[in-house]
RNA sequence: GGGCGGAUAGCUCAGCCGGUUAGAGCGCCUGCCUUACAAGCAGGAUGUCGGGGGUUCGAGUCCCUCUCUGCCCA
């Protein structure tokens, strides 16, 4: 009945079992409760990786981080849902397929968009769960039943609600604006998607002759190609040198068409000539430019960044060969004035690394700054004050600040993509008038003429509009006030409660979840009907912002680096569990950590060593059956509140320290700071529970004699301790942990009182007696022991030689003493206990401020040793005395230093004194050097 | 150019609202195969808290400044 633990811990035997065991035992699941108001919800997003993505380092912090306080929810009492799934990735996605398909000799232009999009699925059926495969083996306890891909029907229904509802409050238009078009992927892509790079580029100087052949304007500008589209020339009004010329005529070189100079102040005199061409179809500037004057846009280039002008030589030429043609068409026509080299900063397209180019397009904008037609706060307005009122708090708080500018600076959203692969825009272009009919589903007829030919619009949405509805879309949200009203998961699960993800995605997913979340959900009555306020129309009410995981160098990692670390590698050296750990060791909020797998060495041999005290447990768990003993062990009743009167000092003590410990870990959690809470329980189980505590227990447990109760007592502390700490350890050691948990049960011969460790409860302070006298007493023979440990290490007693010691102290540690020689033998090797009155000094002894000890060994000190050990004593307490001086004989701090710093300082300072003089006395009893 | 961080032991990092002589892990040195664990045990060494100035009875902690360094936005 009882199965033998390994002698060594091996991750892979247990690792896989317990994932497999979550997820089809369902262990995870949240069914939408029945009563909303009765429970305590810990609802979190998984941010919905990519489809075609593969797990990093930065997926595994996030999951850690989010699966420690999911399981330490769930064991608190809360119903924590932690909803996963994945992203459909738009522009990803399609790239990866195409790629396949280039790799076969075709392209998308060889299938119909219908049959692209189908080969599109096919990839996603077999490819698209890669990344949630490997989410398996973190032991991420999310509710897989919700899992959902941003394509699903139910979402695509939803995504399209919410344009449609948008549409008809007046905050999405469509209109031609410069936007930033990859010629790659053939489609505009968003402000964040470009990033800007510096290239050493050239400056042309162009000579533009007067219409009336009177003279003429030298312009300067990095793209000359774009001249085609030039509708005029700028000078700033202020500058003197053009002021006769505005107004007139300018013949366009290569063009022939006739363009006029105007005065703006985007012209910078001193930039170049002060001149520069305007050219409002492939410029932002100059597109505001042609606004304030209304000026012409002239489109010159196609979706591939070709020019497009019918007629001209440049005609079908790249951008980039077009400029050198053209150049060199301007320079024979003796009309180039000038080159100069120059460092210009260039759009670069995230996705593709294509140089963007601004072109004026036809485009889909979400308005960020105007009022729904139906009354209420602009989008932006309404994000804004989310945060501002503090409805959304972020961890680190500086983040705020970051959001904020942002916000500030918000432009209307471009949120269409030519792309095949995305949810298609819900409108339908009236072939007869042109009309835009946006609608739920394909109109029969046109609203405005009656026309029947109607064709849907071909662009697709970006992808953030999507993910930006989850948190509400996931619980099925219709839109349909008294549907959401009713829809029992909506009430229960939103506003989520925290968002933990990285900054990269900020701007990307957070603010839109926030826009997008506080405007639909602000429409949306709260469950009793009442209008919804702010405070919960937001998506979430924490976000904790993580850290990035660097390489061992600090740097970052990245595919061109070669130094991506792939933790699947790492997890299959390592373990699950000691990856977990070492994440949680290091993250603390605003900190990147960088990853050393030294560590994660350190916390498999952690993970060992509690697989080891688990297998002592159930070495003297087997001896106390076979002699007799019954072991009740039933949760966190297992340990008693009321210790029983002969409780030995030592598991006194050990509670007190389980129940420090559990607070310390809810205080930590509670902030985020998980290295913390892992630091606590690290040392903790190690430092103390190991360390000590198994130790001593080896004085109580006696299977010789017949049955005592010493040794039963012992034996209940120590399985209910083991079990208690296994619960405090198991979000973040979720494997080992239910490994182990169950294995303790098995040895007790009782059933586990629930079929997973994850659904019992969290070890709370107040579960364990605390006994403020306990540890004071066992930190004075943890001191003692110490001390005579090292001065036996000084004086070359062997390590198996039991040595007697004598020790002077206070009535009080000398009775401890003496009522703990047991413990003393076992641990310090002391076979006999003397008692002293006089102060020890000299060789063989060390002080603290609670005893002075000596060890009776006849082998001498080394003297010079000896010497340097106490010289160094020495200056270690004059600095701390000068400190203290210092202090004291300031009238200042006597006066207005609170009492009980300056009693402790007092207090230590008459210590040290005391320490001082014994250590003074003790060199001068060396023989001289 | 604007904004936000960081600099503490050899390395990676903690150090709260200022309060007594600054901590952890890894690494390093020494001695131990003490039957849970050598992935272990025991003992030990290591810091002008980036420089300078200020506030304060008191500064690693608050303020100013400089140096170095990272990130975000334009």
């Amino acid at each position: 009945m009882n199965q033998k633990l390994p002698k060594a811990y091996d991750p892979s035997l247990i690792e896989e079992k317990w994932s497999n065991f979550w997820v089809k035992e369902r262990i995870f699941s949240v069914p939408t409760p029945r009563d909303a108001a009765g429970i305590r919800p810990f609802v979190q997003l998984l941010p919905p990786p990519n489809v075609t993505g593969r797990l990093h380092m930065g997926h595994m912090l996030n999951q850690t981080e989010m699966d420690i306080l999911t399981r330490w929810h769930r064991m608190t009492g809360a119903t924590a849902v932690w909803v996963p799934g994945t992203d459909h990735a738009g522009i990803a996605t399609q790239m990866m397929v195409e790629r396949q398909l280039v790799a076969e000799g075709k392209s998308r232009t060889d299938f119909t968009r219908q049959t692209f999009t189908d080969r599109v699925w096919a990839w996603k059926q077999q490819y698209g769960s890669a990344i949630t495969d490997q989410m398996r083996r973190l032991g991420a306890s999310v509710d897989w039943s919700r899992e959902y891909f941003t394509m699903d029907d139910r979402l695509s229904h939803a995504v399209k609600e919410a344009f449609v509802r948008l549409w008809e409050q007046g905050l999405i238009y469509r209109g031609a604006y410069i936007v930033n078009w990859d010629p790659v992927l053939g489609t505009a892509v968003s402000d964040l998607e470009v990033e800007s790079e510096e290239r050493a580029g050239h400056l042309y100087h162009i000579r533009y002759p007067l219409a009336d052949g009177s003279g003429s304007i030298v312009v300067a500008t990095t793209r000359p190609e774009t001249m085609l589209g030039d509708t005029a020339v700028a000078v700033n009004p202020a500058d003197e040198r053009y002021r006769h010329l505005v107004g007139k005529m300018l013949l366009l070189p290569l063009a022939g068409r006739q363009i006029p100079i105007l005065a703006d102040d985007w012209a910078q005199p001193e930039f170049g000539t002060g001149a520069v061409k305007v050219t409002p179809a492939h410029d932002p500037n100059d597109f505001a430019i042609g606004q304030r004057h209304q000026l012409p846009s002239l489109s010159i280039m196609d979706q591939q960044a070709r020019i497009e002008l019918e007629g001209s030589p440049y005609h079908g030429l790249d951008r980039f060969e077009a400029r050198r043609r053209m150049v060199a068409d301007l320079e024979s026509a003796g009309l180039l004035v000038a080159v100069k080299d120059h460092t210009l900063t260039l759009p670069i397209s995230q996705r593709t690394g294509a140089i963007i180019e601004p072109r004026l397009s036809m485009q889909w904008f979400l308005a960020v700054h105007q009022g729904p037609k139906d009354g209420g706060d602009s989008i932006a307005a309404n994000a804004t004050a989310a945060v501002r009122q503090g409805h959304i708090q972020f961890t680190p708080e500086m983040y705020s600040k970051v959001y904020f500018e942002w916000m500030n600076n918000i432009h209307d959203w471009c949120i269409s993509r030519q792309l095949w692969w995305g949810h298609r825009i819900p409108a339908w272009h009236c072939a007869a008038c042109s009309e835009i009919n946006v609608a739920r589903q394909a109109p029969a007829a046109c609203r405005r003429c009656g026309g029947t030919e109607l064709v849907q619009e071909t662009d697709v949405l970006d992808t953030w509009f999507s993910s930006g509805l989850l948190p509400f879309t996931v619980f099925n949200w219709t839109g349909d006030p008294d549907a959401d009203r009713a829809n029992p998961d909506l009430a229960a699960f939103y506003p989520t409660q925290l968002l933990v993800t990285g900054f990269d995605i900020l701007f990307f997913w957070v603010a839109r979840m926030i826009m997008l979340g506080c405007h639909f959900m602000l429409q949306a009555p709260n469950p009793d009907g009442s209008r919804r306020e702010l405070k919960d129309a937001v998506p979430f009410r924490q976000v904790y912002i993580h850290a990035l995981v660097r390489d061992a160098d600090r740097q970052k990692m990245s595919k061109t680096k070669g130094n991506v670390i792939d933790p699947i590698e790492i997890i299959t050296r390592y373990g699950t569990d000691a990856v977990r750990f070492t994440l949680a060791s290091q993250a603390s909020p605003g900190t990147d950590i960088a990853f050393h797998e030294s560590r994660t060495e350190g916390y498999r041999a952690f993970a060992n060593k509690i697989w080891n005290a688990a297998r002592f447990l159930q070495m003297n768990l087997d001896r106390a059956q076979q002699a007799g003993y019954r072991i009740s062990l039933c949760g966190h009743d297992s340990v008693s509140l009321e210790l029983p009167q002969n409780t030995p000092l030592e598991t006194r003590w050990i509670f007190s320290r389980l129940s420090a410990v559990a607070e310390t870990v809810a205080r930590a959690l509670a902030a985020y700071r998980f290295d913390e809470a892992s630091s606590a329980i690290y040392q903790f189980f190690w430092g103390e529970f190991c360390d000590w505590y198994l130790e001593l227990v080896k004085l109580r447990l006696n299977f010789d004699v017949a049955h005592n109760d010493l040794t039963a007592l012992t034996l209940n502390a120590l399985a209910g301790v083991f079990e208690s700490a296994l619960r405090l350890l198991s979000p973040f050691m979720p494997f080992l942990t239910e490994e182990l948990w169950h294995a303790l049960y098995a040895s007790v011969g009782s059933p586990s009182p629930a079929v997973s460790i994850a659904l019992t409860r969290y070890p709370q302070a107040e579960d364990f007696a605390a006994d403020e006298a306990a540890v004071r007493e066992m930190n004075t023979l943890q001191e003692l022991i110490v001390a005579v440990r090292a001065l036996r290490k000084d004086m070359g007693a062997p390590e198996k030689e039991a040595v007697p010691i004598r020790l002077h102290a206070g009535a009080a540690v000398a009775a401890l003493a003496q009522a703990n020689a047991e413990m003393l033998a076992r641990l310090a090797r002391v076979s006999g206990l003397e008692l002293s009155t006089a102060a020890l000094t000299g060789a063989g002894t060390r002080s603290t401020a609670a005893f002075d000890v000596a060890v009776l060994y006849e082998r001498q000190v080394d003297a010079a040793a000896e010497r340097e050990r106490l010289t160094r004593e020495l200056a270690r307490l004059n600095k701390g005395l000068e400190a203290a001086e210092k202090q004291l004989n300031n009238q200042g701090f006597i006066a207005r230093a609170p009492a009980h710093i300056v009693e402790g300082l007092r207090k230590q300072h008459a210590e040290t004194l005391a320490l001082r003089q014994k250590a003074e006395a003790a060199l001068a009893a060396l023989p001289p050097a």
